[in-house]
DNA sequence: TTGAAAGCGCTAACAT
DNA sequence: ATGTTAGCGCTTTCAA
C-alpha cells in the first residue's frame, strides 16, 4: 500500500501539503497531488487517522439477539441512520448473557467512538474503561436500574401490556396466563408489572401458579405455555411478552391441539414475523421497530455533534393493540362456572 | 487515558518492559506493572496496536439483508466462531444493491483483515484496495461471476431446487409458478436454472408465462405471485426461491382465499421462520444456516492463520426436501383436462 | 500557502 | 531480562 509520503514525493509536494489537500484545505498543487493519488491508488490509512485524531469514526452497536426480528429491524433502523455521517456499525450480539455482554463490551473499547446498547440485563453497567473515555451511548429498548446517566429510547412496556391485560378481562376471561421475559430486563420487567397491575385494576388477581418467567428466547415461550396448558384449571388466555416466546407459546399450543381463540385467547406484545399468514391472525401489542433504531441512531448523532442537551434523554415511544382474530370471550362454562374459577379471583 | 508510559513510570521500568508483560513475556518487575496497571485503570490503545502491526483484529462481515433470517441466522453461525479468535465482527448490510455494496466495502478498507462477504450481484467484485491489501475473503451463500479467486461455502442450489421441481412434477402438476430470485446473484441464478431443468428432464417445458423474477424480497413475491393467479390458467403449484419471497407469495395467495394444497400446492427454498405454525405446515427446501456461517468462519480463520491451501475452496453444504403439507396433487379438473393444460406440455 | 518537525501509543529490533 | 531507539501513517502546530 503506498502511503501519504508517496502521494507527496510523486506530487512533489511535502506530506503536510496532501495532508491538507485531502482534508479540503486550498492547496496550490491539487491537480498534481489528485493525480498522483490515482496512479498510486493510495488510500489514506485509517488506523493512522484515527490513532492521531482519537477518533475511530465507528459505533457499536450491542442487541441482545440479532435473529430476533425486532432488533433486526432496528439496526436497519440505525443503519439507514448512520451511513451519512460515514459511521461504520460494529454489530454484537450479546446472547441474553450479561457475561457475554461484558466481553463484548469490553472488545469494544478503543474501537468505537460511541455506542447502542440494549443491555441484557437491567444489573448490567456499561464498563468503566467505556465510561472514562467518554463515550456517549445511547440505550436501546432495554435501561440500567440506575437512574438512566445515557439517553434511552424505550417503548411504553407497561401500558402496551397494561391493553393487553384490560382486553382480555373485558372479553371476560379471568384465567390469564402470562409469560413474561426476564424481570432482570426493562422490557421483560416493565411489561410484567404492568400486565398484573392492569389486571388487578379490572379487579383481578394473578395467582403464581398462572406466571411463567421465560428469557425472550423461543424455547422458554414453547416450555412455559406446555406447563400453564398441564394446569388442572388451564388459562383461558394467554399473553406472551414477546415475539419469540409468542412463537414459543403457539407451538406448544399446536401440539397440544388447542385452538384459538375458541379454547385459549392469544396476545403477544410484538408482531410475529409472518404474524399476518397465522390463522387465526394474531392480536398483538405492536410497537415501532426500525423507527426506534433510527431514533436511537439520531440521539446519538446529535451527541456526537455535541449538539445534544446535557441530561439525558428518555424517549418513550407508544404502542398500539392491534386487535385481529386471536382472542374471543371465554368458552361458556368456564364464564359461568365459579368452581373453575378458582386462582383469579375477581373483586 | 492512561498508556503504556504512565504504568511504566508508576512502576518503575521502561515502556519496553511493560510492553514485554503485556504480551506475555517474562518479566521481573510483573508484580509491580500488574498493580500500577490495576491503578491506572490502563487498557492498551487498539488503534495505536493496529498501526504498529497492521493489522485491525477485525473481520467484516457484508450481507445483503440482515433481516432475511438466514443471514441472520448465518451471522451468528459466523460469530460462534470467531469469538475465541478475539477478532471482532464489523456486520455491515448492502439491501441487495450493488452501489451500496460498493460504498460498504469502500468503508472497509483499512478496518478489517478479512472478509466474510455475500455478494448483492455475481458482477460486482471485491474493490482492488481490499485485493493490493491481500485481505482475505470468503463468499457467503453466493459467488462472483468470475472463477472464483475465493473460498466460498454455498448451498447445492441447483439440487434443492431441482429436487422440489421434481416432486411437483412427480404429483401430476404441470401447470407449475416459479417465482426465482435476481439471477444476478448466485442462489437467484443457480436456483432458477435448477428448477427449469429438473422440470425439463420431467417432460415438462416452463413456459415464460409462469416464470416471475423476483428480487429475494417479500414484496416482489407478494407481487409475482399475485400476478400468476391472475393468468387465465393458473398455475396449479408454486415455488418461491427463497423465504422472504415465500412469505409475500403466502400472503398473496390468502388474500385471493386460495387453498393451499387444494387449490394451489406450494414450495420454497429455505424454511419460513415460523414456518411449523403455518397451516397447513410448508414444504420447503431446506438448508444449513448457522452452519453455513460457521463453516464460513472457520475457513477463514485458516486463511488468516496462513494454513490453508493456496487454492480457494469451494464447499457446496446439502439441501434436504422437507415434505410437510403444502403439496398434493393438482385439482381433478386439471389432472384431466386437455385442454387446460396449454402452457406447460408434457413431453 | 507551504515545509519541517513533533507526536498520537505502541512494538520490535538492537545493544547491554 | 531490560532500556534505548526507531518507526507504523497520519495531522497539526510553528516558522518561513
Amino acid at each position: 500500500m503506498s502511503t501519504i509520503d508517496d502521494v507527496a514525493r510523486s506530487a512533489g509536494v511535502s506530506r503536510a501539503t496532501v495532508s491538507r489537500f485531502l482534508n479540503g484545505y486550498a492547496v496550490r498543487a491539487s491537480r498534481e497531488i489528485e493525480q498522483a493519488i490515482t496512479e498510486t491508488g493510495f488510500r489514506p490509512n485509517l488506523t493512522a487517522r484515527s490513532l492521531k485524531s482519537g477518533r475511530t469514526r465507528s459505533i457499536g452497536v450491542v442487541v441482545p439477539d440479532i435473529s430476533n426480528p425486532f432488533f433486526a429491524h432496528a439496526v436497519k433502523g440505525i443503519e439507514a441512520n448512520s451511513r451519512d455521517d460515514e459511521y461504520n456499525i460494529f454489530l454484537c450480539n450479546t446472547d441474553e448473557s450479561a457475561a457475554r455482554q461484558a466481553d463484548v463490551l469490553d472488545n469494544l473499547v478503543g474501537r468505537v467512538d460511541a455506542l447502542i446498547l440494549a443491555p441484557a440485563t437491567e444489573s448490567a453497567s456499561v464498563p468503566s474503561a467505556l465510561v472514562r473515555m467518554g463515550v456517549p451511548v445511547v440505550l436501546l429498548d432495554r435501561e440500567f436500574a440506575d437512574p438512566s446517566l445515557y439517553d434511552s429510547v424505550l417503548v411504553d412496556n407497561e401500558g402496551g401490556a397494561g391493553d393487553a391485560a384490560r382486553y382480555l378481562a373485558q372479553l371476560g376471561h379471568t384465567r390469564i396466563g402470562v409469560i413474561s421475559g426476564p424481570l432482570s430486563a426493562t422490557p421483560g420487567r416493565m411489561r410484567h408489572e404492568g400486565f398484573l397491575q392492569a389486571l388487578a385494576a379490572e379487579g383481578l388477581t394473578a395467582a403464581d401458579q398462572y406466571v411463567r418467567i421465560g428469557d425472550f428466547r423461543e424455547l422458554s415461550g414453547y416450555l412455559a405455555a406446555k406447563s400453564l396448558l398441564s394446569l388442572p384449571e388451564p388459562p383461558t388466555a394467554l399473553f406472551a411478552a414477546n415475539n419469540l416466546m409468542a412463537a414459543g407459546a403457539l407451538k406448544a399450543l399446536r401440539e397440544a391441539q388447542v385452538r384459538i381463540p375458541g379454547d385459549v385467547s392469544f396476545v403477544s406484545f410484538d408482531d410475529l414475523e409472518l404474524g399476518e399468514l397465522l390463522v387465526p391472525r394474531l392480536t398483538t401489542v405492536s410497537r415501532p421497530t426500525v423507527e426506534q433504531g433510527a431514533l436511537a441512531a439520531s440521539l446519538l448523532a446529535e451527541r456526537l455533534r455535541g449538539d445534544a442537551p446535557a441530561t439525558p434523554r428518555r424517549c418513550v415511544m407508544e404502542t398500539r393493540l392491534s386487535v385481529r382474530d386471536s382472542c374471543c370471550p371465554p368458552p361458556m362454562s368456564v364464564q359461568k362456572g365459579g368452581s373453575f374459577v378458582a386462582s383469579l379471583d375477581r373483586g
